[in-house]
Parts: C-alpha cells; structure tokens; sequence
DNA sequence: ACGAAAAACTGGCACGTGCTAGTCTTGAGG
DNA sequence: CCTCAAGACTAGCACGTGCCAGTTTTTCGT
C-alpha cells in the first residue's frame, strides 16, 4: 500500500517538467508539444495519478458538479438518475449522489452535496418543507423532480398528474367501461392532481365517480385493502384506476385471490409505470412519466440558471402516456353482482 | 441568487472573532465558549454556510470517505448501498457514490472515486478485470462485494453461493422432491459455486442431476425459455431451483400460462430474495444474502485497511439462508407426465 | 490579592490545483 | 546574421480549510 497519493509534481518531475505543464496537460489545453503530453501521460499512468477533484474546483470556484437527492428505495428513481447522467454529461456537467437512507434524511443529503459545491442541485421527490426548499433556492439552483410547488419557489419538472389519470379513464371508456373506481393515495405529492383528473375525466364522460381512499404507505397492502372493501360491496366495479403500480399490484393479488380474474372480470391500471408492472409476470397498463424527457428538462432548467445568474424559475410539465398492457380489457358482460 | 457561496471567514467577521475559531466550533472541538458557538451557529445559518469538503480534505490529507461503485439497474444493489451508508456511519466514514450508466463505464466512475480521494473503495459485483483490480488495490484497500476473485487480489465480500443452492435442494427434499432440475446462468459471476453446490447437493442425496443451461441475460426471457425446454420433455421435473430470481420469475410465468399450477404442480425456488420475490403476487421461495450483513463485513474489512496500511486482504464469506415462501410445497402426488 | 493553570481565542503555514503573467526556445522572413 | 513572433514552458499567487504554536482572558486555589 502506496502511503500517499501522487499529485502533479510527483508527475512533473518524473517526467522532468514544471508542474504546470502537466496541470496544461491534463487541462487538455494548447502550448503542450505532443512528445511532451504523451509522456506525461505515460508517467501519470504509471504513478496511478488522477487529478484531485477537491484541489481541483477549490481553485476554479466552480465544481462543474450538480447534486442530485435521490431514494433508490423509491421504484422510479433509478431510471430517472440513470438518466440524469445522460443528460447532464451532454451538458458537460457531472453528477454527484446524494442517497436517502435511514440513517440520513433529506436535510442530512442536503447539507453533504452544498458541502461539495455542486452549483445547483436536483432533488428528486422531495419532502423538505416549502420554506425551507424557498430559502434553499435562494442560496443555488434548485430544481425538484415530481412534487408540485407552489409556483416560485425553485424550478420543477413533474408530469401532469391529471392528464395521466384522464388517459387511463379514457383508455377504459373506450373499452366500454362505466363503473370505473379510483383508488386515491394521500400521501402521494401528486395526488390532487390525479384525483382531480379522476373527476374531470369522469364527469366529461358523464359518468359517477367512485373513489376509494387508501392508507398512507405505498405498500401492496394498502391496494389489497382497497380490494377488499370492493368486494365487500354488492357491485364490482369493472375497472379500477390506481394512483400507483404497488397499489394496482396489491388490488390485483387480492382480486386473483378472491377467483375474480384481470382483465376479464375486473381491469386494473397503475401509474409510473415502474420496473415492477413492466415485469411480465404483472404486465400492468400504467401510466408512464419518461424518466427521460423529465431529466433532460431537469438537467435544462439547473443549466439554464446556472448559466444565467438571475433567471427565474421554470416549471417543466411533462406530458405522461399511458402504456397499455394485459391487466385491461373489455368489461364483463354485464355488472353483475359480486360472484362470492 | 447569490454569487458566492459564504467562507468561514464570512461568518467569523459577521461574528466578529478569527476564522480558526469557527473552524473549532464546526469541528466540535473545544476552546469555544458555548455563547460563542452559539452565535457562530446562528450567523452560519444565517448566511448558509456549509463547510467546504473538498478545502477541508484537501488540508487534512484525508477524506474521510469511502467510494462506493453500484449499477442501479441491478436490484439487490439498492439493498446494500443503503446498509452500507450505516454500516459507514457507524465507523465514523461518509460514503460517495459512483454510478454505472448507460454513458459511464466502470473505468470511468472508479477515475472519478479516485479523483474525490477516497480512502478506499468498495465495488458492489464489479467487471473490471482482474490485473486491473489488482492494480487498484495497490494504490488504496479495495472491496469487492460478490464478485468471487482469485485470492490475494483485493479483499472480498462474498456469498456462500455453494451452501445457499444447497440449501434450496435440501428444502425441496424434505418436502419429498427428487426429481429436482436447475436453471444456471452462466453469466453470473458466482454461477460455478453455485452450480457446484446443486451438483454435489443432489448427490448426497443420491438423486440425479438435471441441468438446464439459460441465456446469459439477467432478464425473464430466459427463463421463460427454460420452461419452455422442460415444457417439450416427457416428464416435468417437480421442482426448480433457479440461480436467480428473474430467471425463477419467468419460469414461473411461462409455466402458468401452460396451465401448471404453482407450487402444486411444480416447485420454484430463487435466489437473492430481490424486491421482486418479496412481492406478495409473487412470493417466491428465494436464498436470501443478508445486505446488511454483507456490507458490514465489506465496510470492516475497508476500515481495516485503512487504518493498518499493511494488513492484508480479507475474504468474508456470508452464509446466505433460504426464505421459505409460496413457490414451494410438496410435490404432485406421482411423476406424471406433462399433462399437455 | 497574587500567581498559575485552564479556557478562549488568534497567526501563519500548508494542502493540490488553476490562472495570469511572465521567460526561454525555435524557426522563419528579411 | 538579426529580428520577431509563435510555441513551449515556468514562477507565483490564490482558493477554503485544518493544525501547530502561540497569545490573551478567565478561573481558581492559597
């Protein structure tokens, strides 16, 4: 075990030059004559160097670095870090993880990316109070992914809960359905507007709303409960919209469980479209938010005012689309009563 | 927005004492009367400031921080890097994390952990090859998590894979199988120890071997497509150990939709209990390699090095313990024919 | 009330790099 | 052979912080 790592003038005087033509070097900028700049390389290979980042954009005032809050116990967040990657690198700027964990809450993951100096951070899913995240903005970029601010704050890309929603109550319409119940979970940052888009959808079809509330975690069981109380009604609906995939899967278990069957008797739609409902065994029509598309108007928007000191904050909706899988279909015959 | 982020210095003449005393009171260490450090809290917060990591670890010559190179796409990834995150914190160590995407290869994250001067990292099933390993881990301690190496190279962070598919056997036997087939997966790193484990389980038992070489993908497809092959035999075998859950899941799927029952007509076993075999639509029997257990044993054997420069690399062997669930019962009650 | 020790606080240098402002070398034009 | 510009290279300061070695203030025993 090497006791230190080697720094530039380690490099330099091995090869025998001034340290600044090696920082010239690895810069990657003019007045290195190719001879030199290979032997440099050669050196720095050999020494194991690469250079420090902290020395680096402590020098520069600007790390080139934006941060990124992220849960990876959240389902669709990989994708969309995968793709913040992609998008930022096209930029030229890198990405720095700041991960959520039990042991570390948002406000930890904060402070620890501000400690790196990215120039602006992206947070994913946030549930830092309002006045914080306002004061945050104050300070550097701030630009959250799929939770809906009030209008100022820092700049937001999120997808429009509503439209969603009205697509999957269309897509059922279309197939024929008209008792169609909405699944609501509260504690989702979108939830309004997916229950708004429940209703309006519903009444531009001119038909009732039938809405079940489910308990707060995003866990199968709360689907499973709304299943039950289903069942425990004298009429099926023929289809259930879901404001999640982990609820439609926890309905979907307990329907299969009660003899009922997906999509002949009952057709069932989630939302995010997340690794779980393209898995095949599931195969669920969900509603998708390109994990793509949202990135890159992510990574835009944080550009865009680090760019420009004083640009205002941009809101970003991005249009979802529903993906149509098996888990939909043409209703039963008939609303007939529940078969138990 | 503000054009510069807030030194030490800014806070010290906004309280009016040096910078070294700040310095002190971020640092919790003594010398700072307690009004004082009061008021140096408060003008921080007051201003935003946050210590500078990469001025701070410059001077100190140390990070405090572990590399941690993980592909989100892969599943039991999140598990681990969110035991490892407290397993870190415990001893005293953050971590930063390396991404592989799409547009960064192994290479490439492992330059960047490098350029943040990490004190070690540790590489969760890492490709990299072996001399390039070993090189590494000349410069800095390096752990590899599941990925078995040849001895010596670096230290390593591994499962039983041999004990865990014995396991799986021994469980199908006691519930009264024999006539027991495996789905390997050659491209899994592990796959020959646990290729070996079925093997030498089924013989101590005394029962033939009955193997199905799948594709090299991770995904469903390929073990759909080893159902397929036991689907045109004579006889179906009456259970199957998987050497993955994604394979195990679309064996299941495709075994369903032939009409087979699980687990009364076949019996399905996993392995690394990922979230997709925890879900309850699929209850997949599964060997379990506890995360937190893992990454306990990479981030003592990382601390370990760190701290003693000439110790020498360990291996760690994890025993992996099998979660009985809903894919496995006893078998049909004759080896019947396939009943297409 | 005095001295000494402890507590509270400060000065200065160093960490590895980027940038500005140079100096030295090379080669071409006259 | 001289001049001059372009290319190749270097000197020195600065970035924000930690640590060592001080200096000033407070506390306490006698």
């Amino acid at each position: 075990m090497i006791s230190k790592r080697p720094t530039m003038m380690d490099v330099a005087t091995r090869v025998g030059v001034s340290r600044q033509l090696v920082g010239l070097a690895f810069r990657n900028e003019a007045g290195v004559s190719s001879s030199t700049r290979e032997r440099i390389f050669e050196a720095a290979s050999e020494l194991g160097y690469s250079p420090d980042i902290a020395a680096r954009s402590l020098r520069r005032r600007s790390s080139n670095y934006i941060g990124v809050l992220f849960n990876p116990a959240h389902s669709s967040a990989d994708d969309i870090v995968e793709a913040l990657y992609a998008a930022a690198h096209e930029r030229g700027y890198n990405l720095i993880l700041g991960a959520l964990t039990a042991t570390r809450d948002e406000r930890d993951a904060i402070t620890e990316l501000l400690g790196f100096r990215t120039e602006s951070v992206i947070l994913i899913s946030p549930e830092t109070p309002v006045n914080e995240l306002r004061k945050l903005a104050k300070r550097l970029p701030v630009v959250s992914i799929g939770r809906p601010l009030p209008q100022g704050v820092c700049s937001a890309v999120r997808s429009d809960g509503q439209r969603g929603i009205a697509a999957a109550v269309d897509h059922l319409v279309e197939l024929g359905h008209r008792d169609i119940a909405y699944v609501l979970t509260r504690s989702l940052p979108e939830f309004a507007a997916r229950h708004q888009g429940y209703v309006t959808a519903m009444d531009r079809h001119g038909l009732p709303s039938r809405v079940r509330e489910i308990g707060g975690d995003f866990t199968e069981e709360s689907g499973a409960g709304a299943a039950e109380s289903f069942l425990a009604e004298p009429v099926m609906p023929t289809a259930v919209v879901c404001s999640n995939d982990h609820a439609a899967m926890g309905l979907i278990n307990r329907l299969l469980r009660a003899g009922l069957r997906v999509p002949e008797d009952v057709s069932v739609t989630g939302y995010d479209d997340s690794r779980i409902a393209r898995l095949s065994f599931v195969d669920l029509t969900s509603v998708r938010q390109d994990p793509a598309e949202m990135s890159t108007a992510a990574v835009e928007a944080a550009v865009q005012m680090m760019s420009d000191q004083d640009s205002t904050p941009q809101e970003r909706m991005i249009v979802p689309t529903l993906v149509i899988r098996g888990s939909t279909g043409q209703p039963r015959s008939e609303a007939q009563l529940h078969p138990r």
